[in-house]
DNA sequence: GCCAACGTTGGC
DNA sequence: GCCAACGTTGGC
């Protein structure tokens, strides 16, 4: 799971209440469909810094609550704002994460160093997905790795 | 800041 | 339903 550090970062998420954070904003389709239908509570994701300095996994997360509908989506004020969703029909989702741990950075020019990962989404060109799911075997070799 | 790649929009 | 134009993503 992508995030900007500058909007929040693995450091931001271990400082909040409750180490948890809603992941609202996803405005991609297949984004939210990973969120809504696939994850389960308990599931664990990396917790990936993009479009910064030092792209790469910086920690681990868990899932803390399944899908609902996302906020901002009803909030005129939120540059998330979307007008053609009613609370009767939302149309975009979030799940919540929970802090797990930090890991050391872990970057894209290392996963892309492995075969053993040549196949991720993440590493795929012109993947612009921010949620992608991640095959138990590369799980296995990036978290023996952290 | 650049720019390739992709998703979305909207006129037709 | 097509597709050009546009906006966004995100590594570099």
């Amino acid at each position: 799971m992508k995030s900007e550090p500058s909007e929040v970062s693995i450091d931001d998420l271990a400082a909040r209440p409750g180490q948890t954070v809603p992941w609202d904003g996803v405005r991609n389709y297949q984004a939210r469909n990973f969120m809504r239908n696939q994850m389960q509570l308990g599931d664990l994701a990396f917790f990936y810094h993009s479009s910064c300095a030092e792209p790469g996994i910086a920690g681990i997360v868990e899932i803390s609550r399944l899908a609902y509908p996302d906020e901002t989506q009803f909030n005129p004020q939120s540059k998330y704002f979307d007008p053609g969703a009613t609370r009767e029909n939302p149309r975009w989702f979030n799940v919540e994460v929970r802090f797990i741990r930090k890991t050391r950075l872990f970057s894209i020019k290392e996963l892309r160093s492995y075969p053993e990962l040549a196949g991720m989404r993440i590493l795929q060109k012109g993947n612009r997905l921010s949620i992608t799911p991640i095959d138990p075997s590369e799980w296995k070799f990036i978290e023996v790795q952290l």
